[in-house]
DNA sequence: CGATAAACGAGACGGTACGTCACGTCTTGCC
DNA sequence: GGCAAGACGTGACGTACCGTCTCGTTTATCG
């Protein structure tokens, strides 16, 4: 999510989280350590107050890292939650292919509409949406680590459906994508509803069948 | 937008705005006058710094409205600024019926992407519906005044079709609306994408007679 | 206290206090009835929350005034709590001669050092000497309606002993008079100490004795 | 004044006032700098205004120096003025030792009666003296900075007077500080009149000489 | 005795100050 | 040299009070 990360190295278990018991730390420390501190931090953060509760001051004064780390390593308030956010919930939905491809997007979507709406997990991911649309760090960094990625995970799993005939040789594959995820984020974000398995039956239905007159035939 | 108009009277035109030009007003003055400049005032801002720039502070000193007045009538610049954006933009999308319910979607979905994507107001309005993921004053006020209207307006719409028997008996109408629009908020907030008019043909066809596979009896 | 009273009537307990239990009164009220339950109001909010408690949008809510109504009594807050406040402790002090002027002075002194210094409304009177610094109106009331009073008293005490022969004939009685309370004056609000008996006792004796050389010839 | 002083370093006239030309500084400033600026403004805000000119608000604007930073140093609006206040006056009222005691006491309540009556310094001071019946860190200030540290010095030429056999070897010198410049303050503050030369001889003779009966055997 | 004017309550309004918080910049002192 | 610590200017927040003013209601007074 960062922007650049010299040192190449995603923080593990294994560099030192050592000193924790230390007096106040001051002077180098490794910057994976660092990092692994914050963004732990800024998860439990995210937990309890949600997004708005993420600020530098705070997460400065709770982490241990100085303000001038934080700006060293994160565009603003929004791109670090962002990152601990997504080193969180990360791979938790995976997309099953049991060869039913409506089955398996119903139950797809009914899996992600359960994650955006289950609490605090759910109001962070709108809140983070939110916030996108004003930070532009925020937005780039959301677009490229998480909408496209999962864009892009459905149209694999949509063109092997394709290929294998279950859908329309020239099915407009990114728009089916739009449509489905689309509603629900519509219902979510725009309508504050939870959408309920009812719809999720109905977009996949309409999307491979169609909502016009039964009987007519489909030019 | 504001929760509650005791004088039941949206400030009109005729409402007297006329002691412009006088000494600055003590004491009381008439409430629709007052609104009606704070919102014409908040209008002008949004339309310059957008909504970042609508601060209760900023709008105070350049409405010539106090602190207190704006905390009495709006519960947050969110909402200040949403109320500003519909009084302004209303109407501005209406609903054709020129008989080919395609058609008509497509062009009413064409207007609506245009007027997401233009500036300065798209701009505004991705803003606003940003801050209502964590303004639960500006989200009420969204949904109420701004979401829940214009689905009716397109479910009406949609079910004169339906009744015209361009659409299923069964069609579900509201998850329709969901795909539609949806689909292009999520290019447009989740994905940073301008929905272009192919995605709309796509749209509006995937919709009438879906993607599946043709020839497919549409069980 | 008030500038003025134009019925020249203070409120007395035969004018109506009647309709307490009723509806919240409108409309035009007996001006005696309105400053006895505004008055027995603040007095009350001195006692509790001290000078800083008193502020007419408080005394409106709490008393059935409006604002309107106070302004159009008293000039400022301070005003009005230095009114209730003397309608209270008023006559609390009682100068009295028992022929021995010295025995006299230290119990009077005393009386007043206690009256100073127990709460609360020790600290109301020194709140109110406090903002009479500032406040010009509050200022010249108090000096009308509580030190000049007091120190006609004391002057007039001992003017009835000198007669007697007790004080020398040329004695300064006004300034024996700042003499004694300045005294006292000064430990309590510029020093924020609490004069004892011992005090009481030494003001006393040096007044009368001198505290010069002992069998100097007194020139 | 100020509770604590970190660096330990009063501003002084070396410490850099210099980057005065330069753009409008961010960033952490010398604390030393931004304290003398601050009560620099403030003396020149008290000299024009008085007591009540001095706001966090008003100082903040014309200092340069923010709100935060004016918070962090003084706790109210108060005990900021008073800082600024004896940083002006300091040192005003030197006393004098002539060997006559009773000159040098008329001198010095002449002296001081002089600075509490002119203008703007006495507003100011009678000003302090009021707030600080109010603002409890004010009148702690007041204390520790003015009224104790006067009362010494007055106390020590006493002392020395006493030595000298010129008062009575059991003389309450406390008291008599209370008695003389209280009566001055019971006159500035109680009773608004200014104490004229008259009053100072009084109060000088009637400490030294008693105001009893003369030719009376002073027990 | 009914109309009218005065006084009141309610409270909105423009100002101003309060005290707090977060942002982004910058300096100092450890390590 | 990099990092913590944290002070700094900026500016918004939400609240409180002041003093002015408008409105509708009630009462006392007078035609």
């Amino acid at each position: 999510m960062s922007t650049s990360d010299p040192a190449g190295n995603r923080p593990t278990a294994t560099t030192s989280v050592t000193a924790r018991g230390g007096r106040p730390r001051r002077g180098r420390r490794p910057a994976a350590e660092v990092r692994a501190e914050v963004l732990e931090t800024v998860a439990r953060m995210l937990f309890h107050g949600g997004l708005t509760a993420v600020t530098f001051d705070k997460v400065a004064a709770a982490s241990g890292a100085s303000k001038t780390t934080l700006y060293k390593w994160w565009p603003s308030p929004g791109s670090l939650a962002a990152e601990a956010y997504f080193a969180g919930v990360w791979n938790e939905l995976g997309f099953d292919d049991t060869g039913d491809i409506e089955a398996d997007l119903a139950s797809q979507l009914r899996a992600f509409v359960h994650l955006m709406t289950r609490e605090p997990a759910g109001r962070v991911a709108r809140e983070l949406i939110g916030a996108a649309q004003t930070d532009p760090d925020l937005r780039a960094a959301f677009v490229r680590e998480y909408s496209l990625p999962r864009r892009d995970e459905a149209i694999t799993r949509l063109r092997r459906a394709q290929d294998r005939g279950q859908l329309a040789a020239d099915a407009p594959l990114t728009a089916l994508v739009d449509q489905l995820w689309g509603a629900c984020y519509h219902r979510i974000l725009l309508l504050n509803e939870e959408p309920d398995d009812r719809l999720v039956d109905d977009l996949v239905r309409t999307v491979f069948h169609g909502a016009g007159p039964r009987g007519t035939a489909d030019a």
